[in-house]
DNA sequence: AAAATATTCCGTAAAATTTACGAATTAAGA
DNA sequence: TCTTAATTCGTAAATTTTACGGAATATTTT
């Protein structure tokens, strides 16, 4: 959507292909230089940033949406993603914006009724991606992209901050119940450098024997014949995901005591 | 609503004042004879069993419309009451079913592009009730309600098997990260009934010992002086909750290792 | 070529938690 | 008082988690 007649078109009739009241707006975590960062969008105009999302068209499965919106604006396909909560306690989105700012902003005429200025639910997903294989493509009213350190997130638009909040949260949780990395790092890696993303996304420290031993232990990765090099100091060897159980983990779960 | 004025009034003009193809799915959890239930609904004219679901006012928040929606259902109120997806993949709902069939059962009129009759997105909540405490109130649609066994529930009207599903998937693991019970249980209870609850919810056996220690030693209950006579046999000791270390364990979570 | 430095990684032991199960206690009926 | 069936106490083995010492190794510096 790039061209003046596509968008005028989308902001105009978009009401008959997609779900009015209901966006999709993903949390698309990466993983790069020992940061967990996130993928945020700066909105044109509205000089603020904001999830990549997208709308659900009117004859689409829900999840179907969430692939495409990803693939659209990353260039991605078949990665992990997963819904994990409806945002609707905030009922304005667009709304608390005036039509006439729009007009101002984009030089394009909408009436007061127009339906992105509706209410709009959200529903969040997140997504694991490799960083290196993102290629972000920016449309009308997205003029710039960046990567954010989790740590160091700007506040977003709408009620976004809360989306992403829930995000790291909902992450936090399921990496005690299903192993997380595979979409995160490189497909060979290191055991320091695996250990640095699990206590990246954890926010704490991890003894490094023991959540080595613990990863071994579960089956979930192996070593390789391969080292790397890595300066003045002795080699990591290589490790790569054991992919069966690592499906089987995903799927089963790695449920602990009671 | 149950006067033919108010639903034809509902049927005609309901799309102003609730949000079209999104509504609020609750399944609601009892504990009775051993046994957890869930509330199902008859539906008139479609002859089928549902959940006692309900629409999302316009201004209104998601949260609020939920427990709107539970309290004018059950007459409960300031229950535990919490979201768990959002389904949107069978992308049908009432229009599986003619505007005609909905004429010959109900004996409205409708038209072909009535909202109700508009793809539908369903808000999956789960909540724990006191199944002493539930009142059910019928309307116009529905001409009964029964408690089922969650081990058998009958096939839904929908997609809303699916919805049962994964609340009874959620509350599964849930319990292994929230104490749950304080709002399927009567205030005071014996250590059997507890134990037999989380058996019943989990599906499998726990040793008795080892899961009242386990209890005691987190602190979520404390004995009473008090007993219950259950007739032939040594008399059960009463248990409480105990309020604050329950809440404090439902908000930070009961986190386990790596 | 040896020493210094910084990092990886092997191994063991203590501590804590989970699991398993024997046996005492108790209330009512026979 | 004895029997029965359920509750409750207690202990020990097994497993898992936590803690940490120290050897191995790849460069740069001396």
């Amino acid at each position: 959507m790039n061209s003046l007649e596509e968008v005028d078109d989308f902001v105009k009739n978009g009401h008959r292909h997609y779900l009015p009241h209901l966006s999709i707006d993903p949390v698309i975590f990466g993983y790069h230089d020992q940061q967990l960062k996130i993928l945020l969008l700066k909105w044109k105009g509205l000089n603020g940033w904001g999830l990549p999302g997208g709308f659900i068209q009117r004859r689409e499965p829900l999840s179907q949406a969430a692939h495409r919106i990803l693939q659209e604006r990353t260039g991605l396909e078949s990665i992990f993603l997963q819904q994990f909560h409806i945002f609707g306690d905030s009922p304005y989105r667009l709304q608390e914006r005036s039509t006439s700012e729009f007009r101002a902003n984009y030089g394009l005429e909408v009436n007061d009724d127009n339906w992105l200025f509706e209410r709009t639910l959200s529903v969040g997903y997140f997504a694991l991606v490799d960083y290196s294989k993102v290629s972000v493509r920016t449309d009308f009213f997205t003029e710039d992209y960046q990567w954010w350190d989790v740590k160091q997130v700007p506040p977003l638009l709408f009620d976004q901050s809360e989306v992403v909040e829930k995000a790291l949260a909902t992450l936090r949780l399921q990496i005690y119940h299903q192993p997380i990395g595979y979409n995160l790092l490189p497909e060979k890696f290191t055991l320091p450098e695996i250990h640095t993303l699990y206590e990246t996304i954890l926010g704490k420290e991890l003894d490094q024997r023991n959540f080595s031993k613990k990863l071994v232990a579960l089956g979930l990765i192996k070593k390789l014949a391969e080292q790397r090099a890595i300066g003045p100091h002795r080699s990591p060897y290589l490790y790569q995901f054991e992919k069966e159980a690592y499906e089987d983990a995903l799927k089963q779960g790695i449920v602990h005591t009671y």
